[in-house]
Parts: structure tokens; sequence; C-alpha cells
RNA sequence: CGGGAUGUAGCGCAGCUGGUAGCGCACUUCGCUUGGGACGAAGGGGUCGCACGUUCGAACCGUGUCAUCCCGACCA
């Protein structure tokens, strides 16, 4: 390719609307553009790399088994409503209604879709295990679309679904996407590590994450992991020990249970402060709204709740934290007068209440009581209602002790580019998708589900790979690459020199592009960082000595070799990556 | 959903005490230059997001609307 007929149109500044880094290059390189809110036009550069990553996954996706195929964009209620989804999936789902005014919805996923075509195809044990997989647009309406390709509302995902006989065949299937997931992100250049997660919206059982680990503020989960032994956990999901705490409050004088005054304490910090203790020997009351419904969570103030974990033992769908006025007004529902910060479980009959493990072990503690200005101190479990059981809600805090070995957890900033989903009977159960036996009787398929975000995947790849100047692609997902550098072009030395090379690694099925412009010196090499060819190859005055120079974009090394040599190293470099 | 801000040329911005639009980059042509985003000259490109209103006159004032971005979504 000529870089004078490339399209690509490269800003000297930063778009004003992209905040993070991969927004930024791929912005202004001229890989993306912005359509509307979470909706991007691949450019030219940008569908190359995406075209890449889809190959490596079709590849080994292919050798791992699975079929590709290709259902539409725009998938009927009906489906919907008969895995109980339409109900429960929430606004991400958008909906919409044809002329006819059906309902319809834009896939932001394809369980319902596969698993229908898995229940026609599939009818016999004979023709099972079958892994059925695509590549294709999936669209979510998100709340705030965000980080450009990260997050945006229609992105390129790889879903594929596994349909097995029983449990056992679904772990076979499970440990086989895994490993093609570990072999699909080492090819593309890109190191990341498979975490414990939860299934959220999806559902299922079990579940893992493939997480870029990046040093940019874009990654969007903390990842718990432990250098002692192979634990890691996204954060929603992530459970550990505790290191010892003081957690009897009558070692600060709270030997009998008394309602005592605590005027303005609206915080932890605040009553903290007030009464001389550490928060380990308060009992935090949180109220939550879970679909319009309020929910408190107890937990050792201290700590944090993580909200999907409350979730998840609620049941809900749609979790959030109370607010003044929700808080208010659950108060005068109970008859009492307290604000934040006075809130206790005592009296909220009828609400439900969960407790986090971290209560158990309180005594003489420092209650909330529904009070405004009032706590009750040296309380104990018998001075609030009963808790039946003790759920872990607790978000996992650094430094916390890993549960498989016990030293302190670490954490990290990941993005997420891959998931493995264990999904089991979920929807082949209510949609009714079943195979016969041996002995001639339907058992529901059991099923997992694995995605990929190809365009995350790509941007992750550009939050990972970059510097000052722009991009460093991993030569298996550039572009191209590498590009030839002529600096000047009225001089027929350097020009045919380059141009001869840029046939010779044509010829050897290199990816080359020619940068024909009659532009300066400076302008060639801004473009090549920035757009970020792995290889450039400089021809300039030194090729009177009969030498070009060959920079290496990732490391910023350079050979001053011989033409015939570069072009050689570079077929070798690029050979060996691929 | 709540709050904040912004919509003027492909990109980044100015103009906003009302008088019919400008700068830098990019683009076209010519000259000159050629190892890290040169320089000079001459050009092309905009219904100032949209609608309604106020006014002799609106990019500018008012109202509405749409879009975009950021922050937050209450840790008691």
């Amino acid at each position: 390719m000529k870089m004078s007929k490339l399209f690509v149109q490269t800003l000297r500044e930063f778009p004003a609307d992209a905040d993070v880094v991969s927004h930024k290059f791929l912005a202004r390189a001229g890989y993306i553009r912005k359509l509307t809110s979470g909706c991007y036009n691949y450019l030219p550069l940008m569908w190359r790399v995406l075209k890449k990553i889809e190959n490596i996954v079709r590849e080994e996706m292919d050798a791992a088994g699975a079929q590709e195929l290709l259902t539409p964009f725009v998938q009927p209620k009906e489906l919907w409503e008969e895995s109980g989804r339409w109900e429960v999936y929430g606004k991400e789902l958008m909906r919409l209604r044809d002329r006819h005014d059906r309902e319809m919805c834009l896939g932001p996923t394809a369980e319902e879709v596969i698993t229908a075509i898995a229940r026609d195809g599939l009818k016999s044990y004979k023709q099972l295990p079958c892994n059925l997989y695509q590549i294709q647009d999936k669209f979510r309406d998100e709340v705030r679309p965000r980080y450009g390709l990260l997050r945006g509302r229609e992105f390129i995902m790889k879903d594929a679904y596994s349909f097995d006989l029983n449990e056992e065949g679904l772990d076979e299937s499970y440990k086989v996407m895994a490993k093609a997931y570990e072999n699909i992100f080492r090819r593309c250049g890109l190191e990341t590590k498979m975490v414990q997660s939860d299934s959220g919206a999806i559902g299922g059982s079990v579940s893992h994450e493939f997480m870029v680990i990046t040093t940019t503020d874009a990654g969007e989960n903390d990842v718990f992991y432990c250098d002692g032994c192979d634990y890691s956990a996204n954060s929603n999901h992530a459970i550990s020990n505790l290191p010892e705490a003081d957690t009897d409050g009558s070692k600060f004088g709270f030997n009998e249970t008394k309602i005592i005054d605590t005027p303005q304490t609206h915080s932890i910090e605040e009553l903290c402060e007030f009464l001389h203790i550490p928060s380990t020997i308060i009992l935090k009351s949180l109220v939550y709204i879970v679909d319009k419904k309020p929910v408190i969570a107890l937990i050792r103030a201290d700590k944090e709740v993580e909200e999907t974990k409350l979730m998840n033992v609620v049941g809900g769908i749609d979790i959030r934290i109370a607010s003044a006025a929700e808080i208010e007004e659950l108060m005068v529902e109970k008859g009492f007068n307290a604000a934040r910060g006075f809130i206790g479980p005592k009296g909220m009959d009828g609400i439900t209440i969960i407790a986090d493990k971290t209560v158990k072990d309180l005594k003489n503690f420092v209650v909330g009581v529904n009070q405004e200005d009032k706590h009750m101190v040296g309380a104990n479990l018998s001075d609030i209602p009963a808790i039946e059981e003790y759920y872990d809600i607790r978000l996992v805090q650094k430094d916390e002790l890993c549960p498989q070995c016990g030293k302190p957890l670490k954490v990290t900033r990941g993005i997420e580019v891959g998931n493995i989903f264990k999904l089991g009977t979920k929807y082949s159960k209510p949609m009714n998708a079943v195979y016969l036996d041996q002995n001639g009787k339907a058992q529901p398929y059991v099923m997992g589900c694995y995605g990929i975000g190809i365009s995350r995947t790509a941007a992750a790849a550009v939050e990972r790979y970059h510097d000052d100047n722009g991009i460093m692609w991993p030569v298996q997902i550039a572009p191209y690459h590498v590009t030839i550098v002529p600096l000047n072009n009225k001089d027929e030395l350097q020009m045919t020199t380059a141009k001869d090379m840029y046939i010779k690694l044509l010829n050897a099925g290199i990816e080359v592009v020619l940068d024909d412009r009659d532009d300066r010196p400076g302008v060639k090499f801004k473009d090549a960082d920035l757009i970020g060819f792995p290889y450039r190859i400089t021809v300039g005055k030194t090729i009177v000595d009969g030498n070009v120079e060959l920079k290496t974009r990732a490391t910023g090394e350079i050979d001053t070799i011989k033409p015939d040599e570069a072009v050689e190293k570079v077929i070798k470099l690029v050979k060996e990556a691929l």
C-alpha cells in the first residue's frame, strides 16, 4: 500500500471528547471515528486490526472443534420470553418495534437464538458435544457509554455456546475453551490473567474472565491476586480471610448496653472520632434499593459492601444505594425519625436484612437505633433482630489474606477481554432444548458460553502498548507490519531503493506501506509512530554508503544495515511473530 | 436517573457588551525546503446543532428541543 493512497487522516491534536489512551490514539491516528455515542466507524486501518484478531479467534476456535455460524442482529421478543430474560434483562436490552408493532431487540448476546438453533438441530446424544460460535456485532444500551471502544454500545464480539450431555462434558468443554482463550490472547500478543468472576446477567454457576492487566486508568475492573499461589478473582467475586482486628467493644469501655447521644455523627469517621473508637467495633447499616424494594445490609463498619454479592444473595436484578429521600420515606413508614448515620436494623420488621459474616464476631458493638443523634453502645447480637444466616457480601480490600494460602492479596486494574461461563441448564430447561439419550429419554443440554470482545481486545492492546508518540502494536495484530520511509522523495537513489525494498517485501507476503508522500521527514516519522507500525525502514542520506535504518517501534532499537538485509530481517521477524 | 458543561469548516479553538464569521492544523496550486509535525504566496470549504421568539437586524439575547462530553448515583 502506498501511504499517499491509504485512507487515513492523522490529527495533530487529540479529539476533545476522547478520555482514555486507546480512544485518544485510535481517533487521532485515524483508526476510528465516532458516529454517535458509543458507536464507532472502524476505518480501514482499524478494520485490518479487527480482522486480524477475528482470524486468530477463528483459527483457535476451529482448532478447538467449534463451528462458526452467523445469526441475525435483530432478535424476536418471543425467544427472550421463553428464557424469561425479556422481563429481567433491563434497560441495556435495546428494544424496538417493527411496522406491525411486533416487539424485538438488538442482540446483546445470543444464548436464546443459538439455543433455539441447537434445539432444532441437535436431537440425539450422538450429535453431542457441539460448540457453535459466531463473530458478530452486539448492542448493549449502556447507561453511559465511555472509554471509546472499551465500553461502546455497539461492539464486535465472538460468542460461542457449547452443548453437552452432562456436567462432566461441560467441564471438558469449559477446559477446552479456557485453553483456546489462552492461545488466542497469546497469539494476539497480549498477556492475560484468567480470574474467577461473578456470572452476572448471563447467569450460571462458574465463570472466569480473561483480563489484560493495564497500568492505565482504563481498566474497569479491580483484580485481586496472590503472589503465593494461583488465586485471582475479580473484585465482584473475590473472597479473603481477614487479619486480626479488635471486634469487642468492651476493650473501649462498652460493657453495658445503653443508648447514648452521638450528635452530628453522620459518617463512620465522625462517629469514630466522637467516641474515640476504631471502626471495627461498629455495626454499619446500609439501605439499598433492590428492584425498587429496600434492603438493609449489615457489615462491620471498616468494610464495604460488594453490591454484586449482595444482589446475588437477595436475588435481584437492579441494585443501588438508597437516596436520602428514600431513607426518609422508609423511616416515616416504620415510625422513626432518623437520617443517614443513625440507621439500624432494630424495628425494621418486614424489610429484608442481610448480614455479612463480619457481623457474627462483633461484641459490645456500636449500632444505630433509628434515632437522630443517638447510637446504642455495648450492643450484642441479641439486641438486634435475629439473624438466621451470615453471608459474604463484603468487598475484598488490598492486603486482606488469600483464601487459599493466607498471603496478603494484591490488587491491580484489568480490562476484561474475554469471559467463559458454565451455564448448565439455565437456558435449555426453560426453552425446552433437549436431546434424546440412549434410552430415548429427553434431556436438556448442559451448556456453556464463551465470549471475546474483539473490538475491546484491540483497544486493550493499545492501552497496554503505547508511548507518548502513539501506538505500539504487537506485530500479530498490527494493521501493517512495516513502513518504508524515503526521507526525500526527490532523491532518486532513496526512492528507487525504497521502491525496490517495497516490491521485495510485498512479494514475500509482508504487509508493507511505502510512505511516498512528498512531506518532510518529521511528518512521516510522527505518523509512523502514531499509527504504530511495528517496524520502520528509513531510507535517508546514508543510502550513499549503501545503508538504511531498521527501527523497531516497541523498543526504539535501530539497526543500520544494507537494504537487502533490512528486507530479510523484516521478513524473518514478522514470520517469527506470526 | 441527578448534577455540570459544551454544540461555530474535517480536527482543535476564538468571536457571544446584537450589525450577517475568524485563527491554527488539515486540504488545493505555485515557489522553496527535506533526519522528528518547515517557510512564503495565492486559494477552496461553514444554513454558527435545530425550532420558535425578541429586534430594523441574532452565532451572540430569551424559551424550547436535540445531540455530545464529564462528574455523581449518596458507603450512613
